[in-house]
RNA sequence: GCCGCGGUAGCUCAGUCGGUAGAGCAAGGGACUGAAAAUCCCUGUGUCGACAGUUCGAUUCUGUCCCACGGCA
Protein backbone atom coordinates (compact mmCIF):
# COMPACT_ATOMS: atom_id res chain seq x y z
CA UNK A 1 0.00 0.00 0.00
CA UNK A 2 2.66 2.42 0.83
CA UNK A 3 3.71 2.58 -2.92
CA UNK A 4 0.88 2.95 -4.27
CA UNK A 5 -0.20 6.36 -2.37
CA UNK A 6 1.27 9.52 -2.50
CA UNK A 7 2.99 10.78 0.29
CA UNK A 8 1.14 12.27 2.69
CA UNK A 9 0.95 15.36 5.11
CA UNK A 10 -0.70 15.65 8.87
CA UNK A 11 -1.41 18.82 10.46
CA UNK A 12 -1.61 18.29 13.94
CA UNK A 13 -1.93 20.62 16.63
CA UNK A 14 -3.99 21.91 20.09
CA UNK A 15 -7.32 23.45 19.85
CA UNK A 16 -7.02 27.01 18.20
CA UNK A 17 -3.88 26.92 16.42
CA UNK A 18 -5.15 27.51 13.31
CA UNK A 19 -4.87 24.40 11.13
CA UNK A 20 -7.91 24.93 9.30
CA UNK A 21 -6.65 27.88 7.51
CA UNK A 22 -2.95 26.35 6.95
CA UNK A 23 -4.66 22.59 5.37
CA UNK A 24 -6.95 25.23 3.35
CA UNK A 25 -3.79 26.93 1.80
CA UNK A 26 -1.55 24.05 1.67
CA UNK A 27 -4.67 22.18 -0.58
CA UNK A 28 -4.61 25.01 -2.98
CA UNK A 29 -0.83 25.43 -3.41
CA UNK A 30 0.23 21.70 -3.49
CA UNK A 31 -3.10 20.02 -4.93
CA UNK A 32 -4.00 18.77 -2.14
CA UNK A 33 -7.80 17.01 -0.99
CA UNK A 34 -8.44 17.26 3.50
CA UNK A 35 -9.37 14.73 5.58
CA UNK A 36 -10.10 15.43 8.82
CA UNK A 37 -8.61 14.00 11.94
CA UNK A 38 -11.27 15.59 14.54
CA UNK A 39 -13.64 13.41 17.05
CA UNK A 40 -16.03 15.63 16.69
CA UNK A 41 -16.30 16.84 13.31
CA UNK A 42 -17.79 13.80 12.16
CA UNK A 43 -20.61 14.54 13.66
CA UNK A 44 -23.81 16.48 11.64
CA UNK A 45 -24.82 19.60 13.25
CA UNK A 46 -22.14 19.65 15.62
CA UNK A 47 -20.63 23.23 13.74
CA UNK A 48 -19.71 26.28 15.62
CA UNK A 49 -18.80 24.70 19.10
CA UNK A 50 -16.35 22.38 17.57
CA UNK A 51 -15.01 25.32 15.19
CA UNK A 52 -15.70 23.28 11.91
CA UNK A 53 -14.57 24.47 8.47
CA UNK A 54 -17.95 26.42 7.57
CA UNK A 55 -19.49 26.20 3.89
CA UNK A 56 -17.04 28.39 2.17
CA UNK A 57 -14.22 26.94 3.55
CA UNK A 58 -15.51 23.80 2.65
CA UNK A 59 -16.21 24.31 -0.72
CA UNK A 60 -12.46 25.57 -1.02
CA UNK A 61 -10.92 21.96 -0.80
CA UNK A 62 -12.39 18.33 -1.16
CA UNK A 63 -13.07 17.09 2.56
CA UNK A 64 -13.54 14.28 4.04
CA UNK A 65 -14.44 12.62 7.67
CA UNK A 66 -16.47 15.75 8.19
CA UNK A 67 -20.65 14.96 8.64
CA UNK A 68 -20.04 11.60 8.38
CA UNK A 69 -22.53 10.03 11.31
CA UNK A 70 -25.65 11.57 13.36
CA UNK A 71 -24.88 12.62 16.99
CA UNK A 72 -27.14 9.69 17.95
CA UNK A 73 -24.37 6.77 16.70
CA UNK A 74 -21.64 5.82 18.16
CA UNK A 75 -18.45 6.82 16.22
CA UNK A 76 -14.91 4.75 16.79
CA UNK A 77 -11.00 5.37 16.45
CA UNK A 78 -12.29 2.09 13.93
CA UNK A 79 -14.56 3.31 11.90
CA UNK A 80 -12.60 6.29 11.59
CA UNK A 81 -9.38 4.69 10.25
CA UNK A 82 -11.52 2.42 7.57
CA UNK A 83 -13.12 5.64 6.43
CA UNK A 84 -9.70 7.99 5.89
CA UNK A 85 -8.03 4.73 4.56
CA UNK A 86 -10.57 4.65 2.26
CA UNK A 87 -10.37 8.11 1.50
CA UNK A 88 -6.70 8.45 1.27
CA UNK A 89 -6.90 5.14 -1.71
CA UNK A 90 -9.59 7.65 -3.45
CA UNK A 91 -7.47 10.90 -3.22
CA UNK A 92 -4.27 8.95 -4.43
CA UNK A 93 -5.98 7.58 -7.04
CA UNK A 94 -7.10 11.11 -8.24
CA UNK A 95 -3.31 12.05 -8.42
CA UNK A 96 -3.49 14.61 -5.16
CA UNK A 97 -2.13 14.55 -2.33
CA UNK A 98 -3.85 13.36 0.83
CA UNK A 99 -3.65 16.34 4.31
CA UNK A 100 -4.65 14.79 7.33
CA UNK A 101 -5.87 17.87 9.64
CA UNK A 102 -7.08 17.64 12.94
CA UNK A 103 -6.43 17.61 16.88
CA UNK A 104 -7.15 14.25 17.49
CA UNK A 105 -3.96 12.36 18.20
CA UNK A 106 -5.32 8.87 18.77
CA UNK A 107 -6.72 8.66 15.21
CA UNK A 108 -3.92 9.85 13.53
CA UNK A 109 -2.06 7.35 15.62
CA UNK A 110 -3.83 4.80 14.73
CA UNK A 111 -4.24 5.44 10.97
CA UNK A 112 -0.52 6.26 10.07
CA UNK A 113 1.06 4.17 12.75
CA UNK A 114 -1.54 0.63 11.81
CA UNK A 115 -2.48 0.07 15.25
CA UNK A 116 -4.20 -3.26 15.44
CA UNK A 117 -7.07 -2.11 17.79
CA UNK A 118 -8.96 -5.69 19.19
CA UNK A 119 -12.06 -6.41 17.15
CA UNK A 120 -13.98 -7.11 19.99
CA UNK A 121 -17.31 -4.30 20.65
CA UNK A 122 -17.85 -3.31 24.02
CA UNK A 123 -20.08 -5.76 25.98
CA UNK A 124 -21.97 -3.64 27.48
CA UNK A 125 -23.55 -6.78 29.98
CA UNK A 126 -19.81 -7.77 30.88
CA UNK A 127 -18.91 -3.24 31.68
CA UNK A 128 -21.80 -3.29 34.03
CA UNK A 129 -21.14 -6.46 35.72
CA UNK A 130 -17.50 -5.23 36.33
CA UNK A 131 -18.75 -1.50 36.74
CA UNK A 132 -20.89 -3.47 39.85
CA UNK A 133 -17.87 -5.29 41.81
CA UNK A 134 -15.95 -1.92 41.27
CA UNK A 135 -18.69 0.01 43.14
CA UNK A 136 -19.19 -3.03 45.65
CA UNK A 137 -15.55 -3.85 46.28
CA UNK A 138 -13.41 -0.68 45.09
CA UNK A 139 -11.84 0.16 41.85
CA UNK A 140 -8.90 -1.56 43.04
CA UNK A 141 -10.89 -5.20 42.80
CA UNK A 142 -10.45 -4.89 39.15
CA UNK A 143 -7.02 -3.97 38.96
CA UNK A 144 -6.41 -7.16 41.04
CA UNK A 145 -8.77 -9.15 38.76
CA UNK A 146 -6.19 -7.96 35.59
CA UNK A 147 -3.21 -9.02 37.55
CA UNK A 148 -4.02 -12.53 37.64
CA UNK A 149 -5.34 -12.64 33.84
CA UNK A 150 -2.89 -10.13 32.40
CA UNK A 151 0.48 -9.43 34.63
CA UNK A 152 1.96 -7.31 32.15
CA UNK A 153 -1.25 -4.96 31.14
CA UNK A 154 -1.72 -4.95 35.09
CA UNK A 155 1.83 -3.23 35.38
CA UNK A 156 1.14 -0.56 33.09
CA UNK A 157 -2.55 0.55 33.99
CA UNK A 158 -3.11 2.48 37.23
CA UNK A 159 -5.39 1.01 39.80
CA UNK A 160 -7.49 3.54 38.92
CA UNK A 161 -7.67 3.45 35.58
CA UNK A 162 -11.27 1.79 35.36
CA UNK A 163 -11.56 2.92 31.99
CA UNK A 164 -9.06 0.77 30.33
CA UNK A 165 -9.01 -2.27 32.87
CA UNK A 166 -12.61 -2.73 31.61
CA UNK A 167 -11.59 -2.44 28.73
CA UNK A 168 -8.62 -5.14 28.76
CA UNK A 169 -10.63 -7.88 30.58
CA UNK A 170 -13.75 -7.61 28.10
CA UNK A 171 -11.03 -7.90 25.49
CA UNK A 172 -9.97 -11.34 26.93
CA UNK A 173 -12.92 -11.98 27.83
CA UNK A 174 -13.83 -12.40 24.14
CA UNK A 175 -10.92 -13.44 22.14
CA UNK A 176 -9.08 -15.71 25.23
CA UNK A 177 -6.26 -13.72 24.99
CA UNK A 178 -4.98 -11.06 27.51
CA UNK A 179 -4.94 -7.57 25.84
CA UNK A 180 -0.86 -7.82 26.25
CA UNK A 181 -0.66 -9.82 23.59
CA UNK A 182 -3.90 -8.75 21.48
CA UNK A 183 -2.75 -4.97 21.03
CA UNK A 184 -0.08 -4.98 18.46
CA UNK A 185 1.47 -2.56 16.38
CA UNK A 186 2.54 -3.01 12.39
CA UNK A 187 5.15 -1.34 10.54
CA UNK A 188 4.10 2.72 9.51
CA UNK A 189 1.42 2.33 6.82
CA UNK A 190 2.50 5.87 5.20
CA UNK A 191 5.02 8.15 4.37
CA UNK A 192 4.09 11.29 6.31
CA UNK A 193 5.42 14.40 7.02
CA UNK A 194 3.86 15.65 10.21
CA UNK A 195 3.82 19.02 10.77
CA UNK A 196 2.58 20.53 14.18
CA UNK A 197 1.26 23.90 15.02
CA UNK A 198 2.03 25.35 18.19
CA UNK A 199 2.36 29.00 19.58
CA UNK A 200 5.84 29.39 21.19
CA UNK A 201 4.34 31.39 23.87
CA UNK A 202 1.88 29.33 25.66
CA UNK A 203 -0.11 32.62 26.92
CA UNK A 204 -0.51 33.24 23.27
CA UNK A 205 -2.27 30.29 22.61
CA UNK A 206 -4.35 30.30 25.64
CA UNK A 207 -5.32 34.14 24.61
CA UNK A 208 -6.44 32.39 21.59
CA UNK A 209 -8.58 29.92 23.08
CA UNK A 210 -10.41 32.60 25.59
CA UNK A 211 -11.01 34.81 22.76
CA UNK A 212 -12.84 31.75 20.85
CA UNK A 213 -14.88 30.98 23.06
CA UNK A 214 -16.58 34.28 22.80
CA UNK A 215 -16.61 34.37 18.99
CA UNK A 216 -18.47 30.98 18.97
CA UNK A 217 -20.80 32.55 21.63
CA UNK A 218 -21.27 35.56 19.44
CA UNK A 219 -21.89 33.35 16.37
CA UNK A 220 -24.75 31.55 18.26
CA UNK A 221 -23.38 28.38 20.14
CA UNK A 222 -25.84 28.48 22.48
CA UNK A 223 -28.61 28.13 20.19
CA UNK A 224 -26.94 25.23 18.01
CA UNK A 225 -27.09 23.43 21.58
CA UNK A 226 -30.71 24.11 21.81
CA UNK A 227 -31.54 22.84 18.31
CA UNK A 228 -29.11 19.82 19.21
CA UNK A 229 -30.96 18.65 21.70
CA UNK A 230 -34.74 19.31 20.82
CA UNK A 231 -33.56 17.33 17.58
CA UNK A 232 -31.85 14.89 18.75
CA UNK A 233 -32.04 14.65 22.66
CA UNK A 234 -28.80 14.97 25.22
CA UNK A 235 -26.66 12.30 23.40
CA UNK A 236 -23.63 10.98 24.63
CA UNK A 237 -21.96 12.62 22.08
CA UNK A 238 -23.22 15.72 22.97
CA UNK A 239 -22.05 15.47 27.10
CA UNK A 240 -18.33 14.55 25.93
CA UNK A 241 -18.25 17.50 23.78
CA UNK A 242 -16.40 20.25 25.66
CA UNK A 243 -18.94 23.59 25.58
CA UNK A 244 -21.63 21.63 24.95
CA UNK A 245 -21.32 20.13 28.21
CA UNK A 246 -20.98 23.53 30.09
CA UNK A 247 -24.21 24.81 28.49
CA UNK A 248 -25.77 21.86 29.11
CA UNK A 249 -24.60 22.78 32.84
CA UNK A 250 -26.03 26.34 32.18
CA UNK A 251 -29.39 25.25 30.99
CA UNK A 252 -29.95 23.46 34.23
CA UNK A 253 -29.12 26.03 36.21
CA UNK A 254 -25.82 24.64 37.74
CA UNK A 255 -23.70 27.02 36.43
CA UNK A 256 -24.43 31.08 35.41
CA UNK A 257 -23.12 32.22 32.31
CA UNK A 258 -20.22 33.63 32.85
CA UNK A 259 -19.26 30.54 35.03
CA UNK A 260 -20.14 28.46 32.17
CA UNK A 261 -18.04 31.16 29.87
CA UNK A 262 -14.81 30.52 32.04
CA UNK A 263 -15.69 26.83 32.60
CA UNK A 264 -15.18 26.60 28.72
CA UNK A 265 -11.99 28.09 28.26
CA UNK A 266 -10.38 26.78 31.05
CA UNK A 267 -11.79 23.10 29.64
CA UNK A 268 -10.34 24.32 26.26
CA UNK A 269 -7.22 25.18 27.73
CA UNK A 270 -6.79 22.28 29.90
CA UNK A 271 -7.88 19.96 26.88
CA UNK A 272 -4.89 22.04 24.82
CA UNK A 273 -2.00 20.86 27.29
CA UNK A 274 -3.37 17.22 26.71
CA UNK A 275 -3.07 17.64 23.22
CA UNK A 276 0.25 19.06 23.26
CA UNK A 277 1.39 16.08 25.50
CA UNK A 278 0.30 13.66 23.40
CA UNK A 279 1.62 15.28 20.31
CA UNK A 280 5.20 16.37 21.72
CA UNK A 281 5.54 12.15 22.29
CA UNK A 282 5.73 12.30 18.47
CA UNK A 283 9.46 12.57 17.44
CA UNK A 284 8.87 13.18 13.41
CA UNK A 285 6.65 16.70 13.87
CA UNK A 286 7.85 19.71 12.29
CA UNK A 287 6.67 22.48 14.56
CA UNK A 288 5.93 26.23 13.45
CA UNK A 289 4.86 28.70 15.77
CA UNK A 290 2.06 30.65 14.80
CA UNK A 291 3.00 33.67 17.13
CA UNK A 292 6.70 33.30 14.94
CA UNK A 293 5.51 33.09 11.25
CA UNK A 294 2.28 33.95 9.56
CA UNK A 295 0.79 31.53 7.55
CA UNK A 296 2.21 32.12 4.28
CA UNK A 297 5.47 31.63 5.50
CA UNK A 298 4.61 28.49 7.08
CA UNK A 299 3.24 26.96 3.80
CA UNK A 300 6.16 28.06 2.05
CA UNK A 301 7.79 26.15 4.42
CA UNK A 302 6.04 22.95 4.54
CA UNK A 303 6.33 22.82 0.78
CA UNK A 304 9.62 23.16 0.63
CA UNK A 305 10.07 20.29 3.25
CA UNK A 306 7.45 18.29 1.46
CA UNK A 307 9.71 18.04 -1.70
CA UNK A 308 12.75 17.46 -0.26
C1' G B 1 -10.54 61.36 61.95
C1' C B 2 -12.09 57.28 65.37
C1' C B 3 -13.45 52.03 66.19
C1' G B 4 -13.43 47.02 64.27
C1' C B 5 -11.48 43.22 60.97
C1' G B 6 -7.87 41.64 57.79
C1' G B 7 -2.94 41.68 54.70
C1' U B 8 0.30 33.94 54.18
C1' A B 9 1.47 30.15 46.76
C1' G B 10 -1.46 33.16 40.47
C1' C B 11 -6.77 33.19 43.35
C1' U B 12 -9.82 31.92 47.96
C1' C B 13 -8.22 30.88 52.61
C1' A B 14 -6.21 27.51 56.86
C1' G B 15 -2.14 27.32 60.31
C1' U B 16 2.18 27.83 63.38
C1' C B 17 0.21 27.80 72.30
C1' G B 18 7.57 31.41 69.04
C1' G B 19 11.76 26.52 66.00
C1' U B 20 10.90 29.91 58.39
C1' A B 21 4.15 26.81 56.47
C1' G B 22 -0.51 23.81 53.94
C1' A B 23 -5.52 22.83 51.58
C1' G B 24 -8.98 23.74 47.50
C1' C B 25 -9.01 25.99 42.82
C1' A B 26 -5.76 27.82 38.93
C1' A B 27 -1.12 26.23 36.66
C1' G B 28 2.76 22.60 35.04
C1' G B 29 4.34 17.47 33.62
C1' G B 30 3.00 12.49 32.09
C1' A B 31 -0.03 8.34 30.18
C1' C B 32 -3.19 6.92 26.27
C1' U B 33 -4.79 0.33 21.16
C1' G B 34 -13.00 -0.21 19.12
C1' A B 35 -15.79 6.43 24.19
C1' A B 36 -10.03 10.12 23.02
C1' A B 37 -12.97 17.59 23.05
C1' A B 38 -13.13 11.18 26.67
C1' U B 39 -10.46 8.82 30.70
C1' C B 40 -6.38 8.21 34.27
C1' C B 41 -1.71 9.48 37.13
C1' C B 42 2.12 12.83 39.28
C1' U B 43 3.80 17.91 41.00
C1' G B 44 2.99 23.08 46.29
C1' U B 45 9.70 27.93 48.48
C1' G B 46 6.14 31.42 49.10
C1' U B 47 10.78 38.55 50.92
C1' C B 48 3.93 34.47 55.68
C1' G B 49 2.42 43.63 53.98
C1' A B 50 7.00 47.03 55.62
C1' C B 51 10.23 48.58 59.44
C1' A B 52 11.76 48.28 64.47
C1' G B 53 11.59 45.83 69.49
C1' U B 54 11.59 41.38 72.85
C1' U B 55 14.07 36.52 72.15
C1' C B 56 19.29 31.84 71.17
C1' G B 57 15.45 32.12 67.35
C1' A B 58 9.59 35.82 64.98
C1' U B 59 5.51 34.61 59.71
C1' U B 60 3.68 33.65 64.85
C1' C B 61 4.32 38.20 70.64
C1' U B 62 4.78 43.98 71.11
C1' G B 63 5.04 48.89 68.75
C1' U B 64 4.89 52.15 64.52
C1' C B 65 3.75 52.71 59.50
C1' C B 66 1.47 51.33 54.71
C1' C B 67 -2.69 48.97 52.12
C1' A B 68 -7.82 46.71 51.73
C1' C B 69 -12.67 46.02 53.73
C1' G B 70 -16.84 47.13 57.31
C1' G B 71 -19.01 50.59 60.90
C1' C B 72 -19.32 55.50 63.37
C1' A B 73 -18.65 60.51 62.58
Amino acid sequence: MKNTVKKLIAITGPTASGKTDISLRLAKQVGGEIISADSRLVYRDFNIGTAKPNAEELSRASHYLIDVVSPTEDFTVEKYVRQAETAIQEISSRGNIPIICGGTGFYIKALIEGLNIPDVTPDVEYREELRIISETEGRERLHEILSKSDPDMATKLHPNDSFRIIRALEVQKHLGEPMSKVQTKGDDKYDVLYIGLNASDREYLYERINRRVHIMMQDGMIEEVENLIKKYGRTVSLLKTLGYREICEYFDEILTYDEMIEKIQKNSRNYAKRQLTWFRANKNINWFFIDKMNSEEICEEVVKKYHD
